[in-house]
DNA sequence: CATGAATGAGGGTTCATTCAT
DNA sequence: TATGAATGAACCCTCATTCAT
């Protein structure tokens, strides 16, 4: 007799949920009461759907990599040229922008928080998992080359964040795309 | 008025002896009784110098970046062609990584921290200030190709940070000296 | 009625599980979700059979001692003499030694909890069920030694839970058999 | 330049202050909010002078027993013979039997808590400290019966706390120093 | 100028209990 | 009869900040 809600499903309403409080309040900002607030549900139902703080987050940001992944490689596929899957990753990237901007804030301020490398092998996983979707579409020369993106459109993400008036991603993205095509 | 003197002098060291506290345990986890004993004061003196945690911080990162960009900017001109230039640049950075990934890891939490725009627009104004150092003395064409190199160069220490393990900041400085001799 | 009889089986079913639990994890440390796990029911079931926490408590407790003391009053008519029936409750008490020091251990600990003396009442019951069974089978001359004999034992045992190393409950044995010899 | 207050003199002052709340409320009844309250400061001047619950309450346990077992020996070495020191031993047992049976029952609720042996070796330590007052002014010939005598004393107040209605101390008090006189 | 005692709101977390299914 | 999701008050503890000395 399965319970009457089904537990799994719930729990990834919650971090679906999540994310935009997250998002919007950051990693410490975000307390536990007001994350249940904003929720509609108890401080109690929070922590039986899951252990504490620390584990609603790291859950949140996986489930959403893993659905923004997933949906980049869906995408991919249909390119059929190198030189086509490049121009649908970066539809996809200034499609989701918001989200991916919001991503790399609150998954550095975590890093902040925990000194503890064991704790931050989750964020590592996750990063190379973009870089692996990179790597596996673009059809680089030199795996390094895809860490080399990588860090491109984070650096692009991360000034915007550090002076917001000043950076235009398009204009980044432009450049990318510019310089990939140099070094082909 | 020596008084006076004394007074910014403490300040400064203090700020000095400050950054490696900030740097060690991030702005969240410095508690202002843990910087006023590693400073080897009292919380009562260290709200007599400055009006609060975030003061001593904001003041922090200014003196530091100060340092940092005249010092830059000292070895600069030393360079005769753009060429000689971007590699004095470049050894700069090289040898002050440590540094700069500090500061851009304290920086960002500081920013999470923080909603108001106001109270981050000296953030933009430490950007722009490294922004305009490489604009003034690169010889870029074009103005956003010094923002597109501060992005470059911030994606590669955030990405290390992300994943240490994987991430080789000279492998990415060495791909970034390529790009912009393609450019030219 | 079948079902009463399945109702009261079960219960004490559930009560004769629950005494290894809370002698291992006392009273305030075990929740009611955890025994509830470890009887593999859920706390809702425990409630249809019980009150509540204390409830359990009480009921377990009660169960216990009942228990102990009928076997032994079993044993102890089978002795002839008094100095007979002296050896075999020493005999007893040393084989339920582990039992009988956890049920100290977890009647203080509830003690503790319950300032009102009604609530502490059934506690002082169980405590003359045992000195009356001392009284009934070692014919002492005054009620009052059997209270004696029972706050020596009862010492012995908190005794070595303050001090475990140092005391051994059969040199105490062995000295209160002999005090009791110079006394007849 | 020493503080304002003593420091060392405040602690002793709140943790003279903290017995009877303890005593009142138990261990874990007792919060630091109530005893804060109970003391007229804050929790955070609570936290000011000691590292945690815990800490207030070992504390007050070693600084209560320390006076008590001070007071005993200064009392102890009055008497000429040991049978004067007897007399002497259990009037002043008699004098503070409220403070000892407080003193038992938290601690034993304390020990209760804490499973790990390390966070109850001060207990042991404390009883053995009665238990050598004992050995050294009762001229025993066995250190064993100082160890006996200890688990009488226990024994009776304990046995009290579970029936206090049936219990009476004094008539313990007179059997232990007969069987004290027949030994002999 | 310098001290550190004092504050108290707010943090993450726990758990006995209830109740719709 | 049995389930386990849901509740929310209360726990211990932290820490930026103030202020009398």
């Amino acid at each position: 007799m399965p319970a009457k809600v089904d537990h799994d499903a719930r729990r990834k309403e919650l971090l679906s949920a999540s994310f935009s409080i997250f998002a919007r309040d950051g990693y410490a900002a975000c307390t536990m009461r007001g994350l249940a607030k904003a929720l509609g549900v108890s401080t109690g139902t929070l922590y039986h759907y899951f252990d504490g703080k620390d584990a609603v987050f790291v859950a949140m940001i996986r489930q959403l990599n893993g659905e923004l992944i997933a949906s980049a490689n869906a995408e991919l596929v249909t390119g059929v040229t190198p030189e086509d899957r490049l121009q649908v990753l970066l539809a996809f990237l200034a499609r989701h922008l918001d989200q991916l901007q919001a991503l790399i804030r609150i998954a550095l301020e975590y890093h902040r928080h925990h000194g503890d490398p064991a704790s931050r092998a989750w964020l590592a996983d996750i990063t190379r998992q973009y870089v692996h979707t990179f790597q596996s579409h673009l059809s680089f020369e030199d795996p390094s080359e895809a860490r080399v993106m990588m860090s491109l459109l984070v650096g692009a993400i991360v000034h915007q964040l550090l002076d917001a008036e000043s950076v235009d991603l398009f204009e980044h993205v432009a450049w990318i795309r510019r310089a990939l095509s140099d070094e082909s």
